[in-house]
DNA sequence: TTGAAAGCGTTACCAG
DNA sequence: CTGGTAACGCTTTCAA
C-alpha cells in the first residue's frame, strides 16, 4: 500500500486561533434539569428512552423538553457514547452525478427513523492519495460509525484501507479483494448478458455495447456478460462495437451515429444508462432509422422520477433496478454491520429484471 | 409559528441501551504524546498548526502523526472548541433530484481545502412539522455550524425558524420574509422575461411556459417575468398555456403535445429544464414539426455534465446557469456568514445569460 | 516554548 | 427509580 499524509488538513501550517460559534447556543443539560427539578443523570435517561425511569417522570421531561427547547448537544453525546451518529458515503467528483441523489434518498428513507445523519464526502477524481486520505480521515478520526464505497475497482485500495483501519463499511458494487468484505450489488453480468442474449435470439449478429469507463468492476463486469452472450453464438465482438466513456447523452450520440453510418451497420444496441439510450434514440433518429425496426435498443434503468423508460418514443426496453432501493438496503445493511453483524453474512447480488418494450423488434 | 415536536428521533421511547463502536479506535492524544515525548498540550498545538511551537517541534509531531496514523477524535474536538466542523445542507425528498448533485458538487469543491463536512438530511415533502423539526435538530443540536436552504417558498417558515435558532444560515433562492437573512439566487424573473421578449421580437404570439410546481419562490418568479414580458406586447397568457408540475421530460411532453394539437398551437415554449425541453423536442418531432423551424424552445440549464444543450438537435437556446458555480459560492458565503459577515452584506442576484443557438426561429 | 489542570456537555457506572 | 461522580478525548487558560 502507497503511503499518504492523512493531515489532508494540516497543509498550511500557520493558523489563527478560531473562536468557537458566536452564536446563541441551547440551553445545557444541567440548567435544563434543574427547571424540571431532577438530575441530569435522570433528564438524560427520560430523554433517552430508557426503561429505568417511571413513565410518568418521563411524560413530565419530555414536556418540560419541548416547553424550554432542549436539546441534547450532539458532540457531546458523540464523545461520551463513542456512537459518532453518522454514516458517511463517498461520491466522485463528476461520476455518479445523477443516479447519486437517488441513492442518497434512499439512504434518508432508511435513516428517516434513525438519529444518523448522512454525512457526505467527495473525492477527486484520479487522485488516488487524496481519496485515501479522506477514507482515512472520515473512519480514523470518528465522524462516522460506518461508510458506503461506491463504483469499486477490481483491485480497490480503499476497500483495503478500511479493511485496515477496521471502521465497518460496505461496498456498492463489487471488487476482488482478497479481504472479506460486506458488499452488494446488482448483477452486472446479467445486465448486458440478458440484453444480448435476447438480441441474438431474435436474430441480431451485430451488437454494439455503451460502457462505462474502463477500471471500474461494473464496467468490466458488464463486458464480461457481453462477451459470454456473444460466445454463446461463436461470435467475437468488434472492439470498434464497444465504448468505454462516461455515460452521457452526447458521447452515445457520436458513438451510435458513428457506427451507424457504417455499412454493415450495428443493428442492436446495450445501453449502460437512460442517457445513453437517448443518445442512440436521437442518432438513429436523426439518420432516419426506426428504433425498434431498424435499430433496437436495451439500457440499463437506475430508475428516475424524471426520465422514464416507458415515455420514450418508443418506449424503451430495459435491465431495471432503482438505485434508490439500493440506497435503502445498502443503509440497512450497514447499519447492521455497525451493529455487529458479521460481514461475512452481508453480501447480496441483485437480479436485474429484463423489461421488454417497443425498441426491440427482430434483426 | 406551529409548534411541532423537536424529539423527531424519540417517537419510540422504549430503548435498548447501545454499546459503543466495537471496532478497534484511533490512539488517543495521551497515548501518541507519550510515544513522542512531548505533552498532550504541545502536541495538539503543534498538529493544529500554532506558531507557539518551535518549528523543529512541529515536524518531529507531524512526523510521529505519520507514522503512528494517529487522527485527533473529531468529536472531542467539536466539543472542547465548540465548532461542528460541517454544514448542513437540505434535500427535498423528491424534488431537487438531478441538481443536487451538481451543486454538492459545488459544495464539495469549496470545502475540499477546508476541515469541514457536508451534513445531508432530507425532509420529507409537504410535512411542514418534520421538516422544521429537522431543521431545529441540525441548528440546536450542535450538528452543523451552518446550513443552507434551498428552493424557499415565498413565506417560508423554515427561515424564520432558524432566524430565530440564531444558526447562521443562507437561502439557495429567495423568499420574502421578513427577517434578514443571506441569500444568493440566480435571476429567475429574468430566465422566462428574456426568453419571452425574445420570442416576441421575432413575431411570436402564443408562447408556452414549463414551469415548476406552484408554492416556491423561483416558480412565482419565472412565472411573473413571463408574464411581465408577455404584458409588454400587451399580451394576457392564456393559463391554458402555462404548466406546473415537477420538471420531467413525460410531463413536459404530455404538455407540449396537447399544446401542439391544438388549433392555433403555440408557436414556442419557454421551458424551465433541460429535460422539459427534451419532452418538448420529442412532442414536436413526434408530430412532424420542426424545433427552430415550426416551434421555438430556450430552456433553462443548470449545466450537466451528461446533457448539454449544444449538443442536442438542434442545439437548444438557453438561459444558463451553472448549478456547480452556484453550490461553491454559497459555501463560500455561508463560511463567511459563519465567520461573523453580517447577512445583509450577503445577499447575490446572479443574473443569467441568454445562449442563442438553432432552437429559434421567427414565428 | 512547554506543561498542568480545568473545562466542553453528555452518558454510564455504582450507590442508595 | 433516582442521583453523584467519573469518564469521553481534546483544547485552552494560566503558570512556569
Amino acid at each position: 500500500m502507497k503511503s499518504f499524509s492523512i493531515f489532508v488538513d494540516l497543509k498550511n501550517p500557520q493558523r489563527r486561533r478560531m473562536q468557537g460559534a458566536n452564536w446563541q447556543k441551547n440551553m445545557k443539560l444541567k440548567e435544563f434539569a434543574e427547571k424540571v427539578g431532577l438530575s441530569p443523570t435522570t433528564v438524560s435517561r427520560a430523554l433517552g428512552g430508557y426503561p429505568e425511569v417511571r413513565e410518568e417522570t418521563r411524560q413530565r421531561v419530555m414536556q418540560a423538553a419541548l416547553k424550554y427547547g432542549y436539546l441534547p448537544n450532539a458532540n457531546a453525546v458523540r464523545l461520551a457514547t463513542g456512537r459518532a451518529g453518522a454514516i458517511g458515503v463517498v461520491m466522485g467528483r463528476s461520476g455518479g452525478g445523477h443516479f447519486f441523489s437517488e441513492f442518497m434518498g434512499g439512504m434518508a428513507t432508511r435513516l428517516e427513523r434513525e438519529e444518523t445523519d448522512i454525512l457526505v464526502s467527495v473525492t477527486v477524481d484520479n487522485n488516488l492519495d487524496e481519496e485515501l486520505a479522506i477514507f482515512s480521515r472520515l473512519a480514523a478520526s470518528g465522524r462516522v460509525d460506518g461508510i458506503i464505497v461506491h463504483s469499486p475497482r477490481p483491485e480497490d485500495e480503499r476497500i483495503a484501507l478500511l479493511n485496515r483501519l477496521g471502521v465497518p463499511f460496505i461496498v456498492h458494487g463489487r471488487s476482488k479483494t482478497p479481504f472479506e468484505h460486506a458488499w452488494l450489488d446488482i448483477d452486472n453480468h446479467d445486465v448486458t448478458y440478458r440484453p444480448t442474449i435476447h438480441f441474438l435470439e431474435r436474430g441480431h449478429r451485430r451488437i454494439a455495447l455503451i460502457n462505462g469507463p474502463v477500471g471500474r468492476t461494473f464496467v468490466r463486469d458488464r463486458e464480461q456478460g457481453f462477451r459470454e452472450a456473444l460466445a454463446t453464438h461463436g461470435i467475437t465482438p468488434d472492439p470498434r462495437f464497444m465504448m468505454n466513456e462516461h455515460f452521457s447523452e452526447e458521447t452515445a450520440f457520436r458513438f451510435a451515429r458513428s457506427l451507424l453510418e457504417q455499412t454493415p451497420r450495428p443493428t442492436a444496441f446495450v445501453a449502460g444508462a437512460m442517457m445513453t439510450a437517448q443518445g442512440v434514440y436521437r442518432a438513429a433518429t436523426q439518420m432516419g432509422l426506426t428504433i425498434g425496426k431498424d435499430v433496437s435498443v436495451i439500457a440499463h434503468d437506475d430508475v428516475f422520477p424524471y426520465l422514464t423508460p416507458e415515455s420514450m418514443m418508443p418506449p424503451l426496453s430495459t435491465t431495471r433496478s432503482p438505485m434508490r432501493m439500493a440506497g435503502i438496503r445498502v443503509t440497512d445493511l450497514l447499519l447492521q454491520i455497525i451493529g455487529g453483524r458479521p460481514v461475512r453474512e452481508v453480501q447480496e447480488l441483485w437480479p436485474v429484471e429484463l423489461i421488454l418494450r417497443e425498441s426491440v423488434g427482430p434483426a
